[in-house]
DNA sequence: GATGAATGAGGCTTCATTCAT
DNA sequence: CATGAATGAAGCCTCATTCAT
């Protein structure tokens, strides 16, 4: 699913080291641009909310408009782009719950970790709470693992059974609208991870 | 089309212009128009979110945007009538609750009532979820009486101690955005009024 | 000249007298009501400049902006009218002044008065600085009899050979513009009035 | 397409790019674009007054109206700074006046002088006859410098004593809308100058 | 490649004028 | 006839995107 080219990725051969008096780390500088036009970008929705202006980003990124729509075509991409890193990360955390053994366990700790993640990236919760308008990133936010993370714990009894993907997707938009407003994602975790659980009855 | 029903016109028209002791108000096209233009615009963000444009709700409405204007001076103008008037709702629908005798049943009332009215609304959905970026008036929907349901619940144990206004506040921003994806806004409501319990030992 | 229908005009033969029950006064009310948008409108002016909207004369005048239109076809009409009432007042002062022995003195009379009635009437003053955009009538508002008194004190010496008429006229646009500015028209007019004399050599 | 001429570059382009130290300013277009605007400003206050629409402007100096906005804020801003230019200059002028050793000579070239300037560039006169609705900058035309001409051909007996500065101001004004009506500055100004000399008594 | 100036479609708002009541 | 609500063309300005330097 990760489609962003790692700007980690080692070598990218340089196509004549012989020729190049210098070694042109051209393609260092690139990413870097990128990396910081992203990280621009989120600070600039986090404070500004998702009307911000390319200009605005750029600025914050300390380079041109021009360097922007060198990296991503659109304003929409730059978004898009952001919401998929989110996505990504949020598969890589299902990952790490889908190991522990504990069903109940898991999903809990996957909700607070997920909210956790998302007062510590407030840009990223106003992009989805205005998404709605434009097409909405969370719903696809559940891949497969987090679709078993889910199932699991409904099996387990931790999660009601009436619960289907489309409501947790739902349940997490409006986790993040919440978390936009107050970053107390503690207590609206916790109130998640309560109310989702099957009404056990209490002997 | 739904207009608001004039709490003052019972049926539909009065059938009998001979009983209706007052001279017609004459003003009646204007006050429709209002009244239509304010549906229009809930239908309008109920579709397109707070980004639509002025002429398209004057479009649904069926008049020119100078009506439009005639009425509201501006489009935030607008939208403050809008949530306004649910505000004000909103404090109606506490006075009733309060009205109850059980603190606890008030506060679930009040939560189910406000989640269905959500989901029949989703105009005003988008709005809130929009809002934040503008200057949010969600915050300032618990007028004292709603302050007052949320304290005597509090008191009853019905929600957890150390659930602040404000946090109420927020998750009701939450539930709108949640309601603005899925209207099952009965999944939600449980959601909520079980996981704002204080959490009772199970004996 | 003057073609606005005085409102003076005693009869105007209310149609049947004997059917109306009562005298229909009517005429006077229109011609009141034409009166009273006439002053708003040079109050209006005076206050705001040739900017006013309609609705504010309208308010002004204290009826509603169909009365407006009822009189006055077009915005511009109205204003033609108000300039075409001072053109007149004009030629009716140039006759007083045609009517004194010393072409020089009667001159002297003419300008001074000019500039007392423009004092007293700013709101013509932003009228006549703010028209050359539209098309400026004080460009006519020297008729034949204005042109004698000009002519007769430039035969005496009283004013330079080599002033036009249309030069006149354009001192007199001039005139205007200062006076809005400041209300001292004493001095401007002494300036013109000796400004314009023949340079007599002093013996 | 007068293009205030650059005081930098003396000729056209410099015809040797080697002879040219210096690395070429790059932003040349960019400044040249701002002084197009200007000057189609004028051109078009000239031709239609104050009210010209930005577009005209714009088409004029055959830019699109975003660039007209990228250099001035507001259509305001530019006309402002329209205006400041003209005060500047007039400031120079004045300088060059105080330089002159009678004041009464010294007085007398500053207003033909500017007479002159006006009649050259009637964009000017137009926004000084529209803009007292605005806020008139004439009314700061005078500083300091010109305010010692005035004095000291007040002191030397070329002016009459009871003329104040504002009032001095006031006939700027109204000189400015006279000559937007005919260019013929030389008599205006012959006009002013003897209008305002202190009345001399003819021995 | 990077820069930021230029572009221009499109949004909000105003206001002269019309027209139903 | 008076009223004032409705109309909508037109103006100012914004901002995503392009392109010359």
């Amino acid at each position: 699913m990760t489609t962003t080219a790692d700007p980690r990725t080692p070598g990218g051969k340089t196509l004549s080291p012989v020729l190049a008096g210098a070694p042109r780390p051209m393609r260092g500088d690139a990413a870097r641009n990128r990396a910081r036009v992203l990280d621009a970008a989120r600070a600039a929705f986090s404070e500004d909310g998702a009307d911000v202006q390319m200009e605005q980003i750029a600025r914050r990124a300390g380079v041109g408009v021009g360097t922007l729509y060198r990296n991503f075509p659109t304003k929409q991409a730059l978004i898009d782009e952001l919401a998929q890193r989110w996505i990504d990360e949020r598969v890589e955390i299902a990952d790490e719950a889908l190991a522990m053994p504990d069903p109940a366990e898991a999903f809990g700790w996957f909700v607070r970790r997920t909210a956790e993640d998302m007062a510590g990236d407030s840009g990223l919760c106003h992009l989805f709470s205005d998404y709605p308008d434009n097409g909405c990133p969370i719903e696809s936010i559940l891949g497969e693992r987090t679709e078993q993370l889910l199932a699991r714990a409904r099996d387990a009894g931790a999660v009601r059974a009436d619960l289907s993907v489309s409501d947790f997707q739902a349940i997490l938009g409006g986790l993040s609208a919440a978390i936009a407003r107050t970053e107390k994602w503690e207590l609206f975790a916790e109130m998640l991870i309560t109310g989702l659980r099957a009404p056990t009855p209490c002997p």
